[in-house]
DNA sequence: ACCTGAACACCGTTCAAGT
DNA sequence: ACCTGAACACCGTTCAAGT
């Protein structure tokens, strides 16, 4: 209770941080603007100062992950050198890593914001998120792996075999011990189709 | 007020209809018990009766969501006669109109639930799920459709890809004008992936 | 600019008591 | 068996007031 004005001004940040934490050991739902005003000894009204209301909060917390995601998959991607089926499998690995070693945030990040006004950073953080898989197909193309088309419309088919297993592993449909085995058959029925 | 003791002791099924419709209305985060109550004319304390937390009222809301999915599914189901594409087509067309004009209740249905005790019913539930999608790769074996292999692992495999495409769908990353198209990219891929 | 304290209108859950 | 009323310990949000 000695320190005032806590943290330098830098009640924002604190706040993303300790929401994070807790986000993580308790999920969304049990995430309480009061209890992470107590963490942080500030007064319960505090964090209005910095997020309009508790929506606000966890949309900066989802963004946040996304920038997570996007740094983990581009860090994974091994490049057009590993060849096709290897660069696919790196960057499917780590999407389905994040997600089950992330439930909570990946289901805050998934979750529905149809009405959220923060849409457009949302939409930039996707296309970050993106981005490995747009060259990881466009190189494809080039070395006779993937078949001729666009693109983006490859990429997100793709994408979408590879969110499936990842949401269905995050939530525990599927068991821990067949999310390799699950991710392999996917992949293996994904790359044939991919074919020319 | 001047009906005691609610719908002949139905309070059960009246709240479990009545949570249904604020769930589609205003999601799950909003659904509060004391409300429901008041929609009901009952006492704050009466759902308690029959829920024994609001938890436990999701689960059940859940539960009924998955029977109704697997209603849905089953009745799409145009049979092997139809053909292996028209058949997959149709299930996964099924599941993802489901998922999209039931937004709230497919993400209450797969949100995480690891520490759920209601997870036998689940399991139950998600089996009558897959049925069809067990039968249609069944059949696509005899037909010369899908190549040989274990059939639980092939169906899981390709329920990665529809449940993909119904989650992204449903929660907005695939814009509304573009769901056909997306579903039909990854039907493709689809198909493709699991010829022989 | 940033935070506090009090106030308001909500919650979920429990438990004695009523019918 | 089923429901009520009161009580308890929480919430999010707002707003005057302080520094």
């Amino acid at each position: 209770m000695a320190n005032r004005s806590y943290h330098h001004g830098d009640l924002r940040a604190a706040l993303l941080e300790q929401a994070g934490r807790t986000l993580r050991e308790k999920g969304a739902s049990a995430l309480s603007l009061r209890e992470l005003a107590r963490d942080l000894n500030v007064s319960h009204a505090a964090p209005s100062r910095h997020f309009k209301d508790r929506r606000a909060l966890l949309d900066a917390v989802a963004l946040l992950g996304f920038a997570r995601m996007a740094e983990a998959l581009a860090k994974a991607d091994p490049g057009p050198e590993a060849g096709f089926r290897a660069r696919l499998e790196a960057l499917a690995r780590a999407t389905v890593d994040f997600a089950v070693s992330e439930r909570e945030l990946i289901a805050l990040m998934f979750s529905s914001k149809a009405d959220t006004d923060a849409l457009d950073d949302m939409h930039e953080a996707w296309m970050r998120l993106a981005a490995p898989v747009y060259a990881a197909i466009a190189d494809g193309q080039r070395t006779g792996d993937v078949h001729a088309g666009d693109v983006e419309r490859i990429a997100y088919s793709a994408f979408f075999t590879v969110h499936g297993v990842a949401n269905l592993a995050s939530i525990g449909v599927i068991p821990e011990a067949d999310i390799d085995q699950a991710l392999g058959d996917a992949l293996d029925h994904l790359v044939r189709g991919l074919r020319p």
